[in-house]
DNA sequence: ACGCCCACCTGGAGGC
DNA sequence: TGCCTCCAGGTGGGCG
């Protein structure tokens, strides 16, 4: 499900019912997440009033008022939802509601995730920035400073297609296969270039492509295709705003151009684009 | 070091 | 209805 507008939406959906809150109880119904559940994961984290959330590429970093940062990833799958005492009392949990977290005021986050692809761990918050699955990570993309020379000085020697490049976290964070797709369509550059001829003006296509459309879903409240939901229930929308994504032989949307749209494979993962529009 | 393939796991859709 | 195959917003380990 997850990529950066999902993530984003998730944070923005928990931080008013969260921050400057205390997690009175943790209730664990599975642990064998992508990652095992921390050890004394449940008293490690009841009695922590939540300081902030942030997010690090498709990370959610929910910061506790001990010095420790809760990290949250929704693999596919995941999803974190809010229940308020009496809709939580109508709701019982469901199958795959595999962690619970109950809030001093009655609310709960319940974090659901039927692929069991996230994961949840503690670390010190100093050293998160250090640790094994945050250290490789590349530039947020919304970072402003982020631009189009910064993201050919990453595409620079890379010899696999463009498409593989930017779904590799160390490139840039945050792009799954919905925005890699989308972006290039925007910038009408070939899922199939080579990543290292990505530079000069078409990097700075790139990089507008990859922003516009970035910010644009986060305005939409991601895309909702199976599993995602923002916290309070509802829908994303971005979806309905695809020009490529899964429409494999609607006519391309570009005007004039009248070809249909190709889905091709590509390190194992569909790719949609127009052959006649981006090169 | 780099790039590719696969596995991890469940569920939904479509074909027969 | 049921069974089978394919596919899915991610990632990281192992291989050549």
């Amino acid at each position: 499900m997850p990529e950066l507008p999902e993530v984003e939406t998730v944070r923005r959906g928990l931080l008013p019912r969260l921050v400057d809150r205390k997690i009175v109880r943790l209730q664990q119904r599975r642990r064998d997440l992508r990652v095992p559940l921390p050890q004394r994961f449940a008293s490690r984290v009841e009695g922590r009033t939540v300081l902030g959330i942030d997010r690090r590429a498709k990370y959610l970093l929910i910061r506790l008022d001990d010095g420790q940062t809760l990290i949250v990833h929704l693999g596919m799958s995941g999803r974190m939802t809010l229940h308020d005492a009496r809709s939580a009392a109508q709701h019982p949990l469901e199958r795959h509601d595999h962690v619970v977290f109950e809030i001093e005021d009655g609310w709960q986050v319940r974090f659901n995730d039927a692929r069991r692809f996230g994961l949840m761990l503690l670390a010190r918050s100093e050293t998160v920035a250090d640790h094994k699955l945050f250290k490789d990570l590349g530039p947020e993309p919304l970072d402003p400073a982020f631009d189009g020379p910064a993201l050919a000085g990453r595409l620079e020697g890379r010899r696999t297609s463009i498409k593989a490049a930017l779904l590799d976290q160390r490139t840039l964070v945050g792009i799954g296969n919905i925005y890699a797709c989308e972006a290039l369509f925007l910038a009408g550059i070939s899922p199939r270039r080579s990543a290292h001829t990505v530079q000069g003006e078409r990097a700075d296509r790139l990089i507008a492509a990859l922003k516009q459309v970035l910010l644009r879903s986060i305005d939409d409240g991601g895309s909702t295709l199976r599993d995602h939901v923002q916290p309070g229930g509802e829908l994303g929308y971005f979806q309905t705003r695809f020009n490529v994504y899964d429409r494999a032989g609607a006519v391309c949307p570009t005007r004039g151009c009248g070809h249909a749209v190709k889905r091709l494979v590509q390190s194992g993962r569909s790719t949609f684009y127009c052959t006649r529009c981006q090169r």
